[in-house]
RNA sequence: GGAGCGUUCGACUAAGGGUUAGGUCACCUCCCUUUCACGGAGGUAAUACGGGUUCGAAUCCCGUACGCUCUACCA
């Protein structure tokens, strides 16, 4: 008997891949990683009307650059294909046809309009034991009558039937054993009048064909447990079903309820993984990829909404979270997004990561600002000057932006009030010394070296040096913001640095 | 309405019968820095409520409240 492990992951291909769908392939490719298993993709495409071009690619591009790639999908092939439902329409229907054979299943006639009419007539309305012989199925009806319709080719669906007494319990390996009185569930649909299978009798004719030992899914999914645990006693057997974990959902961030699209447009941040551009309405969502998350970053921080170690280490790699994933340790309750949080994250992978790595993915950023970089050895350096005032990659064009190109405003009104006349005639003597400096063909000296010459000079002009840091600092950024004043003219080298002083004390005379 | 699941600082969480209920984010104060950050040191702040069981309960049991999910020919 083969007991690998092998989990899936089954998205439907509606749009964007959110957070709450990325946190439930982690923990499924952790597992499998953690017990040395495989991770299959499963692309769940049944519901034609809810196909959106694109989305499949998408997703795959979404699990690339989050690092958990599949060892089984549409575009990694595998032996247990094809990963596409609407490609294994037959399969489903030969499993519909077993279940109508052996009695655990019917035909039902009832069309959409019938079940909205009877909704609307009978409160709380279940297609069940209940209600079963109100309706026009291969239960209620006579067998002439049924083979009479099948004949006339009358659209159809199947239905599982729901046993009337039987209480079904399972272990989730998060919440321990779950317990439902079947009488509650109704008979779900299983076959589509279209011949496509729903979730239900999809998941478990694939897990089963797939050879899937673990499922894991969101909790949303709980209630409709029973009814795939029906399926498995009645077309498997229980003993070959998955061990299920139903994973706590991601909320809001204020108030209560399931994260969703909407939430991130109006509290300001990203829901979906990476941009999702949809074909249909034209609407580009922002992702946390183009929003300047490093996938390092945002894979710890889903990890650990809803999930920790014991310990009071929180920085993970995707291998430390392969070591030590354990889904026991899952909670069973909610996690909050919160924003702030993962962006303290997204610093502290920025801290960790090489400033070279850095310098290539800002490549898109600086692109976008229109910043041109000359030597990638000077980007590099600046990296190294800024990253630990980023909590963002697209936050490095803000705190970088004076070291590729003069400042397009200068904060003159924090200069203004505490200027005098010394303080120009320092400035006029600090440019001559550079332009010296430059004759002796310099281009640039040490930022010591800078620091020292510059609290010499403003001794002899007996100025402190501390009111004139700011005032210099001002004129080569702009702002008050940005590293060591020094560091920045050895960057920017003396030619540019007096360039920007001239423009200043130009600008200030002006007011 | 029904069914299921859940509930520790504002947020993420630790602590599976004995701790001044610990850590991180956020917030506040101070230090460092004559900028903004980073870093360092402190601070504010929680066991939903009510009953049991026990010498002892955040932890075990029972109620209550509140919240969430599901209740489609969507997943």
């Amino acid at each position: 008997m083969d007991s690998k492990v092998r989990v899936r992951f089954a998205p439907s291909p509606t749009g964007g891949l959110h957070l709450g769908g990325v946190r439930t392939v982690l923990f499924n490719y952790l597992f499998a990683k953690h017990h040395g298993g495989e991770f299959i993709l499963r692309i769940e495409d049944t519901d034609q009307s809810r196909f959106v071009p694109g989305a499949e690619k998408y997703i795959i591009d979404t699990l690339n650059w989050c690092g958990l790639t599949p060892d089984e999908s549409t575009v990694h092939g595998g032996a247990y294909g094809p990963y596409r439902q609407s490609e294994r329409k037959a399969t489903y229907t030969q499993y519909a046809q077993i279940l109508m054979e052996k009695g655990f299943a019917y035909y039902a006639f009832d069309t959409p309009e019938d079940l909205e009419e009877k909704r609307k007539q009978v409160p709380n309305f279940q297609y069940s034991r209940a209600h079963r012989m109100e309706m026009k199925n291969s239960i209620s009806l006579s067998e002439n009558e049924v083979t009479e319709l099948l004949k006339k080719g009358t659209p159809h669906v199947i239905r599982i039937k729901v046993p009337d007494e039987e209480d079904i319990v399972f272990t989730d390996m998060i919440r321990g054993e779950v317990r439902f009185d079947v009488s509650t569930v109704d008979d779900k649909v299983l076959l589509k009048a279209d011949g496509m299978p729903t979730y239900h009798l999809a998941v478990v004719v694939d897990d089963f064909l797939m050879k899937i030992t673990h499922a894991f899914r969101g909790e949303e999914w709980l209630p409709s447990a029973p009814v795939h645990i029906l399926l498995w006693k009645y077309l498997f057997g229980l003993d070959k079903m998955p061990k299920w974990a139903h994973l706590p959902l991601i909320l809001k961030p204020e108030g209560s309820g399931k994260l969703s699209k909407r939430d991130g447009e109006r509290l300001g941040f990203p829901v979906f993984a990476m941009d999702w551009n949809d074909p249909i309405t034209k609407e580009t969502t922002i992702g946390f990829k183009e929003k300047g998350f490093l996938p390092e970053a945002f894979i710890n921080f889903l990890a650990q909404l809803g999930w920790n170690d014991g310990t009071d280490k929180e920085i993970f790699s995707l291998d430390e979270l392969i070591a030590s994933f354990d889904i026991e340790r899952v909670h069973k309750g909610g996690a909050k997004f919160d924003y702030e949080k993962a962006k303290w994250f997204n610093q502290e992978w920025i801290k960790r990561t090489d400033n070279k790595v850095l310098a290539t993915l800002l490549q898109p950023f600086l692109d976008a600002a229109k910043i041109e970089v000359h030597e990638a050895p000077y980007l590099v350096k600046v990296i190294g000057l800024v990253k630990d005032r980023c909590h963002l990659l697209a936050d490095f064009i803000p705190q970088s932006h004076f070291f590729f190109a003069a400042p397009a405003t200068i904060d003159t009104a924090a200069i203004l009030p505490k200027w005098e006349e010394k303080k120009q005639v320092f400035f006029e003597a600090l440019v001559k010394s550079y332009a010296e400096k430059m004759k002796e063909g310099l281009k640039t000296l040490p930022a010591a070296i800078l620091e020292a010459s510059f609290k010499e000079l403003a001794t002899a002009h007996e100025i402190k040096p501390g009111d004139l840091l700011l005032p210099l600092r001002i004129m080569l950024v702009g702002g008050k913001f940005g590293p060591g004043v020094f560091e920045i003219i050895e960057s920017i080298e003396l030619s540019d640095t007096n360039a920007r002083i001239e423009h200043s004390l130009r600008l200030i005379s002006e007011k």
